[in-house]
DNA sequence: GTATTATCGTGAAATAAATCACAATGTGAT
DNA sequence: ATCACATTGTGATTTATTTCACGATAATAC
């Protein structure tokens, strides 16, 4: 499979977003430019980032709405349900936890691990949640490819070393910790004291139009 | 001022982070290539961000960490205390008052809207929360220029509004909703459900190394 | 049947961001 | 003093991403 962009891939998010949202009868065909306004990115951009899909819309009509949505959904979501587990069950996690259950069929966290004796051999956020050091062979077991990582930043490397030695492929890394892990597994840092000095940064000076 | 690059400011933060961190004694003069370690990028990057601080350090010693320090408060901080509002005390919302709460002497959550009549009028996660409706004039009242969004889809465009006719200039945006506002506002976008997405997905296709 | 029109797909150009590569610098060894 | 060295700051280059612009296409109007 040919390497698709980083951004494209968070996009096709958004497309399928906005045409699952369509009232199901009022549009049956959409154009490039109405899931642009949608999406608010621009019309080429959208049209560029359907080219990795293989299914092309007609002239005449634009997109069809159902084809399309199929087409994106071969291309995001797996075909089995893919697994995911999460490490560290304060705030923010107990709150993902809750965030993420039973949002999509194809991906479910089905075990949460924790370091406090307090917190862990019972249900968090509607599912089980272990203690860490169970977590290489629990991960193995259920055949988990996904981690989440809202643990403390100290914690988060030694976190991140378990679930790839057990297998895990993708990390959404909560912790403000940049994470070392091999090239072939992939990290998405969503640091939130960055994204807030960003924010207070750029609100205090003038920046350019979107 | 000097447009400087939006992931400039960012990686600005975690360098303040890793000098912040460094035992105090240990090192006073710090080298472009330890900070890049440290936050995981390359030394040239580092170097090429400093030159926005207009702070040179030595080729003998590297920078001297006190002051690299406080050049990039200076540039990335605030000078007077800067104030935040939040919209939405689900659970996101909740975990983002908690995580937010005391972090920063100069930037700060002052209150928080809410549009369930259970919720407001009371403290939650250290601040008062008042009614959606006050919004407009509490914002105004206690100076607040940045925003927090961590209400469902359907809501996150009315209260953009009410936070930008309030005066806000920046927000940060959890909705699962691309936001309109005038191109004078800021917006960073933490879009969980598109990050999972992306991580699932690349967790399932081969990617390039870091 | 032909002209008109709005849209699509995509090569080419523009913009943004990261990396390379090297002259300039200052330090310590001899 | 002089040399060798590791590091800095930055122009040039490369890579990634977005936008532009236009030929191709198919539906509709006449």
């Amino acid at each position: 499979m040919k390497t698709v962009s980083h951004r494209t891939v968070g996009r096709l998010t958004l497309y399928w977003r906005s045409l699952r949202d369509l009232a199901p009868e009022a549009h049956s065909y959409i154009y490039s430019h109405d899931l642009a306004t949608r999406a608010r990115v621009t019309a080429a951009q959208v049209r560029r980032d359907l080219m990795v899909l293989g299914y092309s819309g007609t002239p005449a009509h634009g997109y069809d709405v159902g084809k399309l949505r199929q087409h994106i959904e071969a291309f995001l979501f797996p075909s089995t349900e893919q697994r995911v587990a999460l490490a560290g069950v304060g705030n923010i996690g107990r709150a993902l936890l809750k965030f993420f259950a039973g949002r999509r069929p194809t991906l479910r966290i089905v075990a949460s691990f924790e370091k406090n004796p307090e917190k862990y051999d019972r249900l968090v956020g509607g599912s089980p949640c272990y203690s860490i050091e169970k977590a290489e062979s629990i991960i193995r077991e259920l055949n988990i490819t996904v981690g989440i990582i809202a643990v403390p930043a100290e914690e988060a490397q030694f976190v991140a070393n378990q679930f790839v030695s057990a297998g895990v492929r993708g990390i959404l890394n909560f912790a403000r910790a940049p994470l070392q892990v091999p090239p072939d597994v992939y990290v998405e840092d969503i640091d939130l004291a960055m994204s807030m000095d960003k924010v207070a940064y750029f609100a205090r000076h003038w920046h350019q139009p979107d």
